[in-house]
DNA sequence: AATGAATGAGCTTTCATTCAT
DNA sequence: TATGAATGAAAGCTCATTCAT
């Protein structure tokens, strides 16, 4: 049996679940294309350089109007970083779970990473990375309490291949430093360039698994 | 021959060597301690949600008094960033000519890299990390410069360590991989703690030697 | 036949077409009121010494909100200088329109620009003559090419005089000399004294024609 | 016996009185220096728009500098403009003394006029017509009590020339539309032009004599 | 007299937010 | 829901003036 990746049919037929559950919202509606439209401009220009105004006009309608949608500059980071983490974690639950062995549903956890960095949701986990310090302290301890839930997905893996001897470091420092390392590969890495996602994926596997296949 | 750190001695000396040249300023002068402040301020809080005032209440003067010293608020975090990029250069460099083998060399770096990030320039890595947009496209270019020359530095160890089968990645692809691991640990890394900054600088090499003695 | 002024009416109606066409704004709108503020301030104050603050509480309005109107102090104090212009050279050229004589028209063009120093745009030709450099250049510039258009009514209608031998000096010079004498007035006439407008001038003419009828 | 105008001589000799008297600075001195860069400055950019800074620069001191000399930039205005009046007021009263008839007498005032405005004081002439509102209140009245001194002298001769037959205008109405033209000068007369200062005057009382030689 | 660091009040401008329509 | 004029607090920065040296 080999790593098994989640199809784009599963990652869609999820979101669309998600979005009738009424977990993220819709990102065809006003509110979701306006999610959208503040993750860009925040990850491009920062929470605090990005005004109201930018971000209305992005979306076509008058700063005053935002306010209708949320209520206020701050609770529009907030949805951005909740629904992604909410959404990815999601995802990534569901790809552990069609994989059966520790090595695969560590590759699965790196893919799936990678992905939202770099793919679907790369402007949301920059903003999520870069502008954690533009959540005030309530909203900083409630997205914490999301991201511990998400974090805790990696922990019992890393922790079952610890035991298995798959690799001999610690599970929370490893865990640290490939956070590390996948994070920052939105500052370099090209979607359309000669690297493809499931090799850097393989590669950064490599780095966490010690003298082994590959 | 084994791997050779650089004693605080050292440090200490190529610091005021520096300072004596006029390349950083001097951290007991005004402009010095202005500039530790503001790093420690920028990283806290970030540039944007810095004022100047704040600022100004922190070194103990007016906030009119800023620009006797520095022309703008921008002008403020060019230095922060220059003088620490120029300060950690040297550094390095004298690390790695200190250093015969490759491995002994990488070693270097990484712990070079780590010393500066969670014990010596800490808050002026995090705003060189975190605070790059708040940058303008003029300094942005200047600073890239600068960087590039100390990226430089690793690219040549990790290519010579490449061609001895030391390590097997990409040099460059290594090399990115690291900058995030090692960056991040700004972001989790307790200097008090357990674990000590040899032990973290040992298991990340380890990270990028595969399969080897350790 | 003999000299014909422009009546209050004309004034009023060609003021209103201006403000139809959008060349000028209604003194009645706010941006109007704001302007007419303005060139008070400016003229009694100067530009530099007149705040913004000043200027907003003249108006009833809070600072930041002339800034929903105008887009900088520097903005304002050209549409001051702008529309002044543009309405003046318009109420010059009908007035000239309707008279037959070189003298009745330079007559015209003396009490035009007396009517529009001393009565209906006395502050504005003020900030015009004295806030000249609070213009930035790009600004002097713009304000300078429409200046030339109102100049050339003048000019074309010395030289005709010239020619016909009514006037003895060189058209441009007298323009000058009679810039000065004209515009000087700001300073030292009393509309509600015992001197007319009209007789002022008619003295001003008498100047100009060296020992002709009157 | 026709109109005598002063000499380069008797304007040195007077102003070397002047200056032994100690009514005015001695232009070589210090503060005399730093008097004729202000009165440049002022002009040029206006009072408000001058730094402190930018006026000690140019006499080669720091700002602090400055105020060993004078107490405040409000006295530097004052002093730019009192020493002025009162050099022109001596040298037209010189000039005045020396010419018999009426109609020599006011070709005199008008050469010293243009003298001082477009020669010698030039910059300072122009501060006193441009920059009179950066004087607070009690400068102004003082100042005007100077100009009034000076105004008499022009009132004076005005007066005899209109019951003598030789103007018609009310000298005091004639006064001011001179002053308007003569000081308007500065805006557009050229020194090194094909129009002498000479005929520039010539032209000028063309203007106020009706009818007469010329 | 001269320096130059420091002051501190005050400047123009920005911008998230409100609210009557 | 949407508008857009208005708010008002706060930002970065300027600059005449002071003063210890």
């Amino acid at each position: 049996m080999s790593f098994t990746p989640l199809s784009s049919k599963q990652t869609s037929e999820l979101t669309g679940q998600l979005i009738a559950q009424g977990t993220i919202v819709d990102p065809k509606s006003a509110k979701g294309r306006l999610l959208k439209a503040a993750a860009r401009l925040f990850r491009d220009n920062g929470f605090e350089r990005t005004t109201v105004r930018e971000l209305a006009k992005e979306v076509g309608i008058q700063s005053g109007s935002l306010f209708h949608h949320y209520a206020s500059k701050q609770e529009i980071l907030r949805n951005v970083v909740e629904q992604t983490i909410l959404l990815n974690t999601e995802l990534m639950q569901l790809s552990i779970s069609q994989n059966q062995t520790s090595q695969d549903k560590l590759q699965a956890l790196i893919l799936c990473e990678l992905q939202s960095i770099l793919i679907d949701t790369g402007n949301e986990m920059s903003v999520l990375v870069y502008e954690w310090r533009g959540l005030n302290e309530h909203n900083q301890a409630q997205i914490l309490a999301l991201r511990d839930k998400y974090e805790q997905l990696w922990l019992d893996i890393l922790n079952q291949a610890y035991q298995e001897g798959l690799i001999t470091l610690q599970p929370n420092i490893l865990r640290r430093l490939l956070t590390g390392a996948i994070s920052w590969s939105v500052n370099w890495y090209n979607p359309k360039g000669d690297l493809s996602l499931e090799e850097l994926a393989q590669m950064t596997l490599s780095l966490a698994l010690k003298g082994k296949n590959n």
